[in-house]
DNA sequence: AAATCTCCATACACTGGTGTATTGTTGTTC
DNA sequence: GAACAACAATACACCAGTGTATGGAGATTT
């Protein structure tokens, strides 16, 4: 099942004009989803945005669902494995808070295309069953990434995984609500510290 | 610019085989809407679910988009005019706060197809900027909707306006992740509760 | 240098969808 | 009951997109 294909370049310093990859099309296809979502996803318009007519697309892909499940498995491939980079590194429990919530909302809501393609998922999802099957792995590593964060502010465990979840819930909820609207950036700092402030329970309420 | 047509059925009495109207393709609309998004809103499936012909579809309307943007005018009125109903009544903070979120999260996870379309249109709202206005709208009056109740727990309006806030991407982001999932009516319950918890100031971590 | 492999172009058949023009049918009104 | 209005069916032209078959050019191997 897997592609033992090797790509072979026309020259390996002159990589301007290369052919064109299984990856090649997968990015190009990730700026038509975030910009479009799957449903205008089109072996047509991604083949003129590389130059080429769909002859070429069709050597690389079987049909359109190839490209479709192909670009799944490698969303949820990475996204998988970027959170090895983001595991708790056992310091001071507010700042990592901290530096997660950042990553959680205000990094993730300046990277906007990279936003736009998983709020596509999500969406596709809701229709398609082994997308939706992805997207809930991909949720509950997430969740589960957080808990251990969580396991050093409380004991009892249905809390711990309750306040991952709720985290989890308000960011996405951010990305959907917030994004790409004026005076969004500070509105995210400010869901930010509030949601910093309740974790760790400092003053959540000045009345 | 508006519709002043007046529908004509066939009988008072008997409505079963009744001609159709504007709003009864919006209706349809919505089933489709809820099912495949706006991208799968087509005018041949519609008018196969209805039973007829496209040529009744194009007396009703003028084309594609003129049932999009009546959907779209249609949903914003109605979720508008129904915040009227959820006004807060001045009894017990804690017992309208619960009300209110149950109202927002287990309610609103119960009734799918009513979710479906609010998370479609959202999605719809990424690539048209009509729909984009719509929804900021109706954002803006729920938000604006909670800041009333929350004006009892607190003094200071900017920390009423992010409270407000984070409950309200709560909801939306609990409804994205946790629909049609396994037991996920018992985690909306934790989060209803947790959160309810968190803006009374209730013990908030049991550690 | 011939064969082969890799990648892309071209041409074709086919499907599904829109919009328009025209006609038909059934109530309503005068 | 004749004219009209409201709603729907039919037929047509048209377009965008998929998938397939086949050919071709360039690099690689032998």
């Amino acid at each position: 099942m897997t592609d033992t294909r090797q790509p072979r370049r026309t020259s390996r310093k002159t990589p301007e004009k290369a052919q064109l990859t299984r990856d090649d099309w997968l990015d190009a296809a990730a700026g038509e989803v975030a910009a479009g979502g799957f449903s205008h996803l089109r072996v047509l318009t991604l083949s003129k945005k590389l130059g080429v007519t769909r002859g070429s697309f069709y050597w690389h892909f079987k049909d359109h669902e190839d490209l479709v499940v192909s670009f799944l498995d490698r969303w949820r491939d990475r996204r998988l494995h970027e959170l090895q980079y983001w595991r708790p590194q056992g310091g001071d429990v507010e700042t990592e808070l901290r530096q997660i919530l950042e990553l959680l909302l205000t990094d993730a809501s300046r990277n906007i295309r990279r936003l736009q393609v998983e709020l596509a998922v999500r969406d596709f999802a809701r229709r398609n069953d082994y997308a939706a099957e992805l997207v809930t792995q991909v949720d509950e590593a997430r969740v589960r990434q957080n808990c251990t964060l969580f396991e050093r502010l409380s004991q009892d465990p249905q809390h711990i995984k309750d306040l991952s979840l709720l985290l989890y819930v308000a960011t996405i909820g951010s990305q959907v609500v917030l994004t790409g609207k004026k005076g969004d950036e500070t509105a995210i700092r400010r869901i930010e510290d509030l949601m910093a402030r309740i974790v760790l329970g400092q003053t959540p309420l000045p009345r």
